[in-house]
DNA sequence: CACACCCGTGGGAGCGCTCCCACTCAAACC
DNA sequence: GGTTTGAGTGGGAGCGCTCCCACGGGTGTG
């Protein structure tokens, strides 16, 4: 065992000469100190380098300055998705500036015991005041518990119920303008690789995918969908499959840049040519879409102000100045490049704010 | 504000009819109480679902268990690395298994500033009782600091001075069996592509490049080695330089399989063939590198091991069952696969235990 | 001039645990 | 039969904070 007393607000107070009440309202920026006595009391503290007690604070004033960040069971599989990291630097970023410390919590929610586990844990012992989660499934088992418990969290992601509370981003919209855009270059065979429909967000892109055909007029019917991991290879081969067939599309709307790209790779390796003979528009706008040679216009997230918005209403459902549910959406906008087939140094066709990225070379 | 009081050990004591204590011990395992009444005390417990508070607990018995897990400050960047989500992975999952939560602090270590913040924030509070730190840089602030207050820590990747406490893998024997391995199928003209020996992993892996070619008596100064960053894009030119060259190698040695994978690209873009022309190993033995397409024979980290080990080392530590400082290696291995120029359905021609991975189909 | 009032300050009483010492009662010893 | 032992139990005294109430003295009011 290392030595272990430290210096306490005591210890602070008798040096300053002032009482212990005293020393914590300088701590915790108090008004009601004089301006004179801050300073004596400040300079003490810088002198020895007085920090109080993490845990005598928490048992004291019930509050532990610490959210946990439900991130999947499995950490490394998921860190294959290259939108993941930087949402969860952005709630890192967010939760330090709020002065909350983040606990990650490599959890199952869907499994009931891990969820048992994940609240007497953490939640009951009252080590975490608030719990964001990034993974919305259908299959949440740890939601309800945390809804009836009034315990406050906040999902990275929509649910299907109504009562949630969440932030997330409008994919309904960011397909549906994406599609629009294909449409609107000419296409007539448009086809969709989505991700799982277990996750709500593949869902909305569906239903974006779908009324946008609509509006458009388009027999759903004649049109191909088809479902893949939204990161771990199968878009290749799901791609192959559609662009051999029948009814070969003449774009693809693609749930992910991953998939995106895998879709590319599918037609170039048989011969095709993208945007000539095939369309191409992903979701996400991460980096490698940005790449000039690959070129990809994409629906673009808004991750690192979804990630600070997911803190923020956090923090306000912890603090009381909100009531839930408490439901945020944060806008996608189309980046577009060359797949969806305009010349990126002209404007886009599309009526949105589809605008161009600072990545793509002015023409 | 959500209601706040829930049961305390108090509660728990009259409910079961025995004292605080015996409800403490309990709760903590101490032998000293007679099987009946922890039976009883056990099933008031379980009934309403009592768990002790962690702020009470940690103040009084001057313990939080919490650790911090120091990465990258840019997360987002880093985990670019395929070799880092399972390493991360395997700390939060050993240390769950020790009964420690995981902090992960997002700081920088180069940074005097960054290193003052993160001890008054987390360790001065003593919110938490150890630290790992995953990336051994040369240029590294905080370890000198942790050092000089005895706060224990572990290092992933040994660092530069004696003193320091850190679990690593034998870097140097890898690159060394590598290249021996490499210079047994004939090459004559070996050349490696290191990450950034700022990264004290990379200096080591040089070494052991070295080590072999003075073992074979080879001339280090005939042979080609340059330094690219272990995983973002540029080993495709850096290779592409190589091969052009006048002293165009017949093997390249990669310090990531990142590295690897663009070495391969590059020699195909220019028609030379792996391993015909280009012999290739690479380093960490990702996932990509066992694609039976591409069959890269790479060197083996073992990565759950590392985290594991980092954690166990940390809790000797923080436990004081351990002296700093305290230092442990980790084994590489070589995996086999075809990219070296061996049928990977015989035996490998090298000394070492550089087995057949499963993933290879069998002859 | 007595009263109310507010600002700045001090100290008591917790927060819910752990740790230690004291106590009881029974079995084991001389 | 008195004493030692030890197992099992209870309760006091913290751990280092926050929160609340009380207090003193200066200013403002009738």
């Amino acid at each position: 065992m290392r030595d272990d007393r430290s210096m306490t607000l005591n210890d602070i107070a008798k040096l300053a000469g002032v009482s212990r009440s005293t020393v914590s309202r300088v701590v915790n920026d108090d008004p009601r100190v004089r301006e004179s006595v801050r300073r004596r009391v400040q300079e003490t503290i810088a002198q020895v380098g007085y920090q109080p007690n993490a845990a005598a604070r928490a048992l004291a004033s019930r509050r532990s300055g610490v959210i946990g960040l439900v991130v999947p069971p499995s950490f490394a599989e998921v860190y294959a998705d290259p939108w993941f990291p930087p949402l969860v630097q952005s709630c890192l970023d967010a939760a330090r500036d709020t002065g909350f410390s983040v606990m990650v919590l490599m959890d199952s929610v869907e499994d009931e015991e891990a969820v048992t586990t994940l609240i007497s844990r953490f939640i009951r012992p009252r080590t975490i005041e608030g719990l964001v989660i990034t993974n919305s499934l259908q299959s949440d088992a740890l939601t309800p518990k945390l809804q009836s418990m009034g315990f406050p969290y906040v999902l990275i992601g929509r649910a299907v119920e109504s009562d949630r509370n969440f932030v997330d981003v409008t994919n309904r919209q960011g397909t549906r303008l994406a599609m629009r855009h294909l449409l609107e270059h000419g296409c007539r065979r448009p086809a969709m690789i989505n991700g799982e429909e277990t996750i709500v967000s593949a869902l909305d892109r569906r239903h974006g995918f779908e009324d946008a055909l609509e509006e458009a007029g388009i027999d759903l019917h004649a049109t191909q969908r088809t479902n893949v991991d939204f990161w771990r290879p199968g878009a290749h081969d799901a791609a192959l499959d559609m662009l051999r067939g029948d009814h070969r599309p003449d774009c693809i709307l693609a749930a992910s840049d991953t998939i995106a790209i895998s879709v590319i790779d599918a037609a170039e390796s048989i011969g095709m040519s993208v945007p000539e003979d095939l369309a191409v528009i992903g979701f996400d706008d991460i980096n490698a879409a940005r790449n000039e040679r690959l070129g990809l216009t994409s629906v673009k997230q808004p991750v690192d102000a979804l990630g600070r918005a997911a803190i923020d209403v956090l923090v306000q459902l912890i603090n009381g100045r909100a009531q839930p549910p408490v439901q945020r959406w944060l806008d996608t906008t189309l980046s577009i490049r060359h797949t969806c087939g305009c010349d990126p140094s002209i404007a886009p066709p599309g009526d949105g704010d589809g605008r161009k990225e600072g990545a793509v070379a002015p023409g």
